[in-house]
RNA sequence: GCGUCGGUGGCGGAGUGGUCAAUCGCACUUGACUGUAAAUCAAGCGGCUUUAUGCCUACGAAGGUUCGAAUCCUUCCCGGCGCA
């Protein structure tokens, strides 16, 4: 009895995308999907309940800090993941392995996981290994047998190895896990990313091992495993080579993510190279992944979910999608600008009620600048209906054979100068 | 009226003879944010330009001392407090 079953609707012709559902034993989720980010067993700012009406079908939570706080047994004790925090619809857990670069390589400095211009290696002759541009004072360190961090809330060590982030992920619950991973900096130089690639299929097969391993949790949760490779051609459809070989038609990985570093300019093509290779029917996740061009791109190269923190961070920071492109609602203009926050959006901060338009652009620039709560409760509802709504819509524009159109005219709307 | 303390950039508040266009905080302006270390962070914030170890104007006002003053002296104006 397979935890996750993933039925192709349609296809999108010529291309590697697709239409679908995936069964969980909380649930089906039309894919594509846009997975809400909960790191801490919450959407920042949001109760459950608008989640779910924002049409949200997947909450993804994070394993090292779940461990760390309030800890991992802690969650199973409460009845796990969705009881602990009244969500019931399908969930997820990431394994850890993105802290490894949030916590290690990138700690202290402003680098993405995404390379623009100039950031990427290649550029950098400074950048031989994984070593000399270490920052100090980083959380995380890396070895053969797993992550060693060191906590950000009280500084106190705690390793985890592919087995640990398993056994905690069970201990949480979701009914879709990550296998434990290395996710690299974009600044990091080929002969670094392939030896951090062979670690994490290491570690991908120790997870899988270590998920097989507990019979009941295999068989109610699905495990994914990740791929990496950094913007490398022959790493990534090594990666994904090297991943599907480990799913035997009765076994192995019930899904995969792709992780890592991209270049800004290729990310499509290189989630291509990986999707082209990766078995047909199984979900792909592309990890950490939230601009409207990237959901196209990554949907029309065979992506099925998406998480990212992009609409929730961005909304709590006072960026706004709109269907004409993104604002910061700081701008001094739009503290008289009485205009709704995106003409024609029907979520609940743009939508009228009481006899009168939507909340203001002007009410939302007073309630970031006061530092208001609320500020970030109505943003973040906007900003998530807005990416939710658009990867339903591409789904939509799939199922209808209009994906073409509905790309071009988006996405020239939202990125005209 | 007498005494006393004080008047610094939008605000609060450092500075008490040179390295001061003036620490810092707030406010303001603009950016950034892609598996959340993030309701965070960065830059700018007197004027001008050839954007510079540049020029000008500035620390209540006016004079003065000094090579040099936000800093010292004199007078005046304004405010707090105390005494009448």
């Amino acid at each position: 009895m397979q935890p996750l079953s993933f039925q192709i609707q349609k296809k999108l012709p010529g291309a590697l995308g697709r239409a679908g559902v995936l069964s969980t034993p909380h649930g089906e989720i039309q894919t594509p999907a846009f997975v809400v980010v909960g790191t801490k067993g919450t959407v920042k700012a949001l109760a459950p309940e608008q989640v779910a009406s924002l049409g949200a079908q997947v909450v993804l939570a994070n394993t090292y800090h779940l461990y760390l706080q309030p800890g991992d047994t802690r969650v199973r004790d409460q009845g796990g993941l969705h009881r602990m925090m009244h969500w019931d619809k399908p969930t997820m857990t990431d394994s850890g392995g993105f802290q490894a670069f949030s916590l290690g390589a990138a700690f202290g400095s402003n680098v993405s996981k995404i390379a623009k211009g100039n950031d990427a290696a290649q550029n950098s002759e400074e950048v031989t290994g994984d070593e000399l541009e270490e920052p100090a004072g980083k959380l995380a360190k890396i070895d053969e047998d797993g992550v060693t961090f060191r906590s950000h809330i009280d500084g106190s060590e705690h390793k985890f190895t592919p087995e640990r982030s398993i056994e905690i992920q069970h201990n949480l619950g979701a009914e879709m896990i990550f296998a434990f991973d290395e996710c690299t900096s974009a600044q990091a130089s080929y002969e670094y990313q392939k030896e951090a690639l062979g670690r994490t299929h290491r570690w991908a097969e120790r997870s899988l091992a270590a998920h097989k391993a507990n019979g009941d949790a295999a068989q109610k949760q699905g495990l994914l495993g990740i791929v990496q490779g950094g913007r490398f051609k022959d790493l990534r459809e090594e990666s994904a080579r090297f991943l599907a070989g480990l799913c035997p038609p009765a076994g192995g990985f019930d899904g995969f993510g792709i992780g890592g570093s991209f270049d800004k300019e290729d990310m499509y093509t290189a989630v291509g190279w990986v999707n082209a290779i990766l078995p047909e029917d199984k979900p792909r996740h592309l990890l950490g992944i939230g601009e409207p061009a990237d959901l196209f791109g990554g949907v029309e190269n065979g992506c099925d979910l998406f998480d990212c923190v992009a609409p929730t961070r961005m909304a709590r920071n006072g960026t706004i999608h709109t269907a004409n492109g993104r604002i910061n609602i700081f701008n001094a203009k739009f503290l008289d600008d009485l205009g709704p926050i995106d003409d024609g959006c029907a979520c609940y901060t743009c939508s009228p009620r009481h006899g009168g338009a939507g909340y203001t652009r002007a009410y939302l620039a007073h309630l970031f600048r006061a530092k208001e709560m609320f500020a970030g409760t109505l943003a973040s509802i906007h900003n998530l209906h807005f990416i939710i709504k658009l990867v339903a819509d591409i789904r939509q524009s799939i199922l209808d054979g209009t994906f073409t159109d509905f790309k071009t005219s988006f996405l020239a709307r939202y990125y005209r100068k």
